[in-house]
RNA sequence: CGGGGUGUAGCGCAGCUUGGUAGCGCACUCGCUUUGGGAGCGAGGGGCCGUCGGUUCGAAUCCGGCCACCCCGACCA
């Protein structure tokens, strides 16, 4: 390719309101342009990264036996009805409806189509199968945000697996994420793999892929021991409390201007540890208190995946009062039977407790959570912080910010149960294959090689995804270097190097600064000056490092720069 | 969805307080010079000032509605 001939709008001022790395470097290398909030154009140059990030997954899917397939994107209500996301999914899911009035989706996944595809399973000899495509997905997020990083319309290549039992997931799970491991690899993501909640997807066990940068919105607890997990799910080992005996009953006292955890830590000296937290939640139209202890925060989605709930939403100060006869300040669970409480582990068995009285201005002392509080589930509800000790080694805990680059789930038998994917069984027996699925977001991942390949200058692209991987700067108008140029063009070119030619009719400065913007691995600077001397000079964009060579052996040391 | 902010030329911005019909830098076009780190000089082209309405003799500017985009939070496979 010419440079001369090619589209690429660099920028030469950081576009406004580009927050991320990946976004402004993105945007002002000419890569990508937005249509609206969420949705981005891909120009030639990302066009070229992607495609190579795609034959990467491809190449490792295949490895692992997987067949390429390519889905509608535009699908029926009613596969979805069945498998009851149709109403479980809510605002996530576009929807729209054709001429005869017929309800549509704009495929968000593919668990239900591949199911579908997956009717016509015959045998138990025809598993397993894992089946693949690259399809666009969209998903209305209400906060699209960080250039490709979150967006409503991306790429993904999805992943599914078909198994006769659970052992055989067990294969196709770890197949899957052996594969994806070498996939990062070869995209240069540092990619480090937590467990994770499984969300609306469901099923028995989920990892996600995560790459730390400052621009991602997952936390993630990791261990130097290995732990890993998404604050969604981690857990720490906490040191058991020492409660004192405590009072025979609890026992009120007023609290005017207490408010907060704070207030009361402040004011009446009970330390947050030893308090408990008393939220109201919504959950499912069902109010619920959830306590937890004064210094703790609640994980919603840990809520949601131990009720299996749709939905969860912090109660409006109406339903408290109407509820519990207090607003938020001085709630508590003592006496409390009507409503259903869950109580998260670190409470469990504590003594001498302070907490609301449910009356304004009052709390109690002296709680103890089993004589006092009709808790009706404990649970892991609370969300660890940096510094806790790890529940496998011991050590302190890191906290990393991270996004999500790959998610892999074991989703049991709850799709092709709901359409009725049936094989038999070497004893003619009609069992139900089991599935898994599989996900990885193409555009995300672009951006995030670029949140972790970046420089000053701009861009720099692991050679394996560059949309070029050699840059021949062409410095002036000279025929000789123009010869020399051309010439080192064709025989790259002749061995199937991705090659760019900038041959423009820019000042050196010109094509040096685009060449690092764009971020491409290596440069060859051909000028009059070298030429002079029969050199050339090749530049590592990683590095910096500048080495001469003489134009007869440029290209046998570009190969062993490649091979290092 | 809650809070905050911004919409003026392709990009980045000024002008708005104090109304009088639009400006700067970069980019772009042409000419000359220049040519190893985003050139210089000269001459040009380009904008329904997001949109709809109101106030006014007159609105980019004042008032109201709407739309879009950005940031924080909520949310999110």
């Amino acid at each position: 390719m010419r440079w001369s001939e090619m589209y690429v709008p660099t920028l030469r001022q950081d576009p406004a309101g580009a927050d991320a790395v990946s976004h402004r470097l993105l945007l002002r290398a000419g890569y990508i342009r937005q249509l609206m909030a969420g949705h981005y154009s891909l120009l030639p140059l990302a066009v070229r990264v992607r495609a190579k990030i795609i034959d990467i997954i491809r190449d490792e899917m295949s490895a692992i036996g997987a067949q390429e397939f390519l889905l509608p994107t535009m699908q029926p209500a009613d596969v979805w009805q069945k498998s009851g996301r149709w109403d479980k999914i809510g605002s996530e899911m576009f929807r729209l409806t054709d001429r005869k009035d017929a309800d549509l989706a704009l495929g968000m996944t593919h668990e239900e189509i591949f199911t579908t595809v997956a009717q016509e399973l015959r045998s138990y000899r025809d598993l397993p199968q894992r089946w693949y495509q690259f399809q666009t997905k969209f998903r209305d997020e209400p906060r699209p945000k960080s250039g490709l990083i979150r967006v409503r319309e991306f790429t993904m290549k999805d992943s599914y697996s078909f198994d006769t039992d659970s052992d055989g997931l067990d294969r196709s799970f770890a197949a899957h994420r052996d594969a994806y491991h070498r996939v990062f690899a070869r995209l240069g993501i540092p990619a480090i793999a937590v467990e994770a909640s499984s969300g609306i997807m469901g099923g028995s066990d989920s990892t996600e892929f995560m790459c730390p940068t400052d621009a991602g919105e997952d936390i993630v607890v990791h261990c130097a021991c290995g732990y890993a997990a998404n604050v969604e799910k981690a857990t720490s080992h906490l040191p058991a409390a020492a409660d004192g005996a405590g009072l025979a009953a609890p026992e009120p006292f007023d609290t005017p201007d207490a408010r907060t955890i704070e207030d009361l830590v402040r004011d009446y000296g009970v330390t947050a540890d030893r308090q408990v937290k008393t939220l109201v939640y919504v959950v499912d139209h069902q109010l619920t208190l959830v306590l937890m202890r004064g210094d703790h925060a609640l994980v919603e989605q840990k809520l949601i995946d131990t009720i299996g709930a749709v939905e969860v939403r912090p109660a409006h100060p109406e339903e408290i009062r109407a509820a519990l006869g207090a607003l938020p300040g001085s709630l508590g669970g003592v006496g409390v039977t009507d409503l259903p409480i869950l109580a998260d582990e670190a409470l469990r068995g504590r003594r001498d407790m302070t907490t609301g009285a449910n009356r304004d201005g009052v709390h109690l002392r002296g709680v103890d959570l089993d004589r006092d509080i009709a808790v009706g589930r404990w649970a892991d509800l609370r969300e660890v912080v940096a510094g806790e000790p790890c529940p496998r080694c011991r050590q302190p805990l890191d906290v990393l910010r991270t996004v999500e680059i790959g998610h892999i789930f074991k989703l049991g038998r709850r799709y092709t149960e709901a359409l009725g994917v049936t094989v038999l069984a070497a004893d003619g027996e009609r069992i139900t294959p089991i599935m898994g699925s599989y996900g990885i977001g193409v555009e995300r991942a672009l951006a995030a090689i670029v949140e972790t390949h970046h420089d000053e200058r701009g861009i720099v692209w692991p050679a394996a995804v560059a949309p070029f991987v050699v840059a021949i700067a062409q410095l002036g108008n000279d025929e000789q270097v123009a010869a020399a140029a051309e010439g080192l063009y064709a025989e790259l070119r002749a061995r199937r190097v991705d090659v760019v030619l900038d041959d423009r009719a820019e000042r050196p400065g010109v094509k040096f600064s685009d060449i690092e913007l764009v971020g491409i691995p290596y440069r060859i600077t051909v000028s009059a000056r070298g030429l002079a001397e029969g050199t050339v000079e090749v530049t590592t964009r990683a590095t910096g490092e500048t080495t001469r060579t003489p134009l007869a052996s440029a290209v046998t040391h570009l190969s062993e720069l490649f091979a290092a």
